[in-house]
DNA sequence: ACAATAAAGGTTATAGTGTAACATCTTTTA
DNA sequence: TAAAAGATGTTACACTATAACCTTTATTGT
């Protein structure tokens, strides 16, 4: 039986933000990638919540904090570079970006979202993993990247549903 | 071993048209839904290729076909129909829309997508759903569903690739 | 230390994708 | 055949993302 999602459990938010600003850091350091003020800030802003959020939102999340006008390719490009070092995930059927847990690894995109609430969980599976790479080796694919996204209700939004 | 989809072979791609309209006529007659003249010709756009279209490409071929001026809900709304009939897909990480093979069961969006030339195949793997369902299920979520987009190279792109 | 270079961020404009709202036309139903 | 429902036309706009160019900041070589 595997444990329940921290995300789905009521937890010290604050770790998660405080872990995931420090494994950035110590990954960009590793890398020589510039984790910059503006970077740092975006990342922690994706990190407010385990709910993806979209470009705008977190520009106007930007805007708020930083009393300057914030335009779309400034949030882009960092959500660019975060993408690039592994840092978040797109999840492509909200067009909106989640922090990643565990960005020590490369590891494909598979996610739990819950239509109700918006958490979105990470699943992190190797039979999962594996049945996908084996049905894209029957087809004689050279498998790249996949992106599963599963949408239902998470176990507080189904109980809470009397519909 | 399974055979080679069809998407990947050379193939008399009419056959695959006709009956794709043949079932979708055959299965809204049975559901009472309408195959109006405009979404079994955007239907028909569709299944031109087996490479998902994007919904401003789809309306300007029907714009090209009809002479007169085709405005994007016409081509969204014919599409909301086709997708809630089960007889295209979205594909999430490309924006667009392509023919299903078998819309007479209802069934998870499986993609295989070739990055270089655009083919999508549709996976049909029992195995992959269950092992989603289990994960699903692991985590306490209710799944209502899913989506599995795997980026790669198609055996003939890959076999062409020389860099 | 300092110029040259590279990288990051600011700014404006615009491209691409999708929907709201309302009018008109067609089909179905009573 | 009138009323209702469904489909399409039309205009305007919202949301998501990028191109192009300029300024600022950081890094590198000397």
């Amino acid at each position: 039986m595997t444990q329940t999602p921290i995300a789905l459990r009521r937890h010290n938010h604050g770790l998660c933000v405080r872990s995931a600003l420090a494994s950035a850091r110590a990954l960009c350091g590793e890398r020589g990638a510039r984790l910059t003020p503006l970077r740092a800030q975006v990342l922690e802003l994706v990190w407010q919540s385990h709910k993806p959020l979209g470009a705008y939102q977190l520009m106007d999340r930007l805007a708020e904090a930083s009393t300057r006008r914030v335009a779309p390719p400034t949030v882009y490009r960092a959500l660019d570079f975060l993408l690039e070092q592994g840092l978040i995930h797109r999840i492509n059927g909200l067009n909106a970006y989640v922090g990643c847990p565990s960005p020590e690894h490369r590891h494909p995109n598979h996610f739990l979202l819950c239509r109700a609430c918006g958490v979105a969980v990470e699943l992190e599976s190797e039979a999962l993993t594996q049945t996908i790479q084996q049905n894209t080796k029957d087809a004689g694919f050279l498998l790249e990247h996949h992106s599963l996204e599963v949408t239902g209700l998470c176990p507080d939004c189904r109980s809470s549903a009397h519909d």
